[in-house]
DNA sequence: CTCAGAAGCTAATTGCATTAGCCTCCGTCG
DNA sequence: CGACGGAGGCTAATGCAATTAGCTTCTGAG
């Protein structure tokens, strides 16, 4: 009986495929030993169990979305990158809508990796809030802005929490054009 | 031996409960059974299952918060009715945050009540907009923009998604105020 | 060639969900 | 008043997922 040649890297990339496909609900050992033709027992292997899974699967999904956020922000700026950040944003979830929810999951402080994923996913969005000239404090209050705006909107949609799925595209464009009135009058009008 | 008295609205209303305190991936019909005093299939005379239990608490937990953010609208408009209603949403979901996860899933066409209540929720927000003057098609539009707003940002807090808890309140009046902004001046400078 | 560790497996345990079928309480009707 | 029938509870039994223990075999380094 030949090795079936796994390592923890193939599981969580087996995981990644298995929740698109059924949803994060559906993430069970049993499954992913089932799609990768081994036994359950054996991915204890590579992994510590269940929900060490679901972390592993949470940092991997979460510097998937990382690297594509930063791509769409290098060289642009302004309501371009704006633009390009909440469009890759919105598109790797609908890609992805088993791994989008994992990327919610906090990162496990005993994860390098996992922080690491959080913190360039996070360094998306102040790249972009860079490009509106805004720092500082007030760059926090504005990326939790931003980040709300964002999560609330692709994770509503791709729960199906918004009624027909008519004119998303469009909706979805009015608010990134409010984003960009709001951060382009970032601190007028309000306590700095 | 006497009976315990159950009926369904107490087995979900002790689901709630449960869940605020030990977060909604630890509702199992075992626990609830436990804190009921009864065996878990005795359960099964009040709900059909476990999946039903947790769409049944959904329509529940929708409910209250629809109650809760029509409280908070009645009266007011305008940017009243904005951070009214915002408070409310927000004050929800740190009262309950087992509950508040629950609201976000999609109402069970099979059960009028559930439907009603994720109406009477969605209405809320289209009176806040109806304060603005914002009505017919561009409310569509609204609308998901200042749900994805609020969700998100509880979303994230009640996951601990920010990192420091520092200055969540100033963040939420600051996204607040973007949106008072956005919704006076909704369909300016864009195609309407 | 040897051998030690890694990678798989089977077996056994535990916990939750679910179904089947029994038993008893209690309100209603003769 | 008494019987009866359904509702509400229970125990027993089954199935699936997770986990742990301990065995076996491949494989690569020396």
């Amino acid at each position: 009986m030949p090795r079936a040649g796994l390592n923890q890297q193939i599981v969580v990339r087996e995981a990644a495929r298995l929740v698109d496909e059924v949803g994060r609900e559906q993430l069970t050992l049993a499954a992913v030993a089932a799609r990768l033709g081994v036994a359950l027992p054996s991915l204890y292997k590579h992994v510590r169990g269940a929900d060490a899974l679901a972390q592993k699967l949470s940092a991997f999904a979460t510097a998937e979305l990382a690297d594509e956020l930063m791509t769409a922000a290098v060289g642009r700026a302004g309501v371009d990158a704006l633009r390009a950040v909440a469009a890759a944003y919105r598109s790797y979830a609908r890609r992805h809508p088993g791994r989008y929810p994992a990327t919610q999951r906090v990162p496990d402080p005993a994860d390098p990796d996992h922080v690491a994923a959080g913190e360039r996913a996070v360094g998306a969005v102040y790249a972009v809030l860079n490009g509106y000239g805004i720092t500082g404090d007030a760059a926090v209050d504005a990326a939790r802005t931003l980040r709300s705006a964002l999560h609330g909107f692709v994770s509503l949609e791709v729960a199906g929490g918004f009624g027909l799925p008519r004119d998303l595209d469009r909706s979805y464009d009015e608010m990134i054009a409010s984003l960009d009135a709001a951060l382009r009058g970032w601190g007028s009008g309000r306590t700095s």
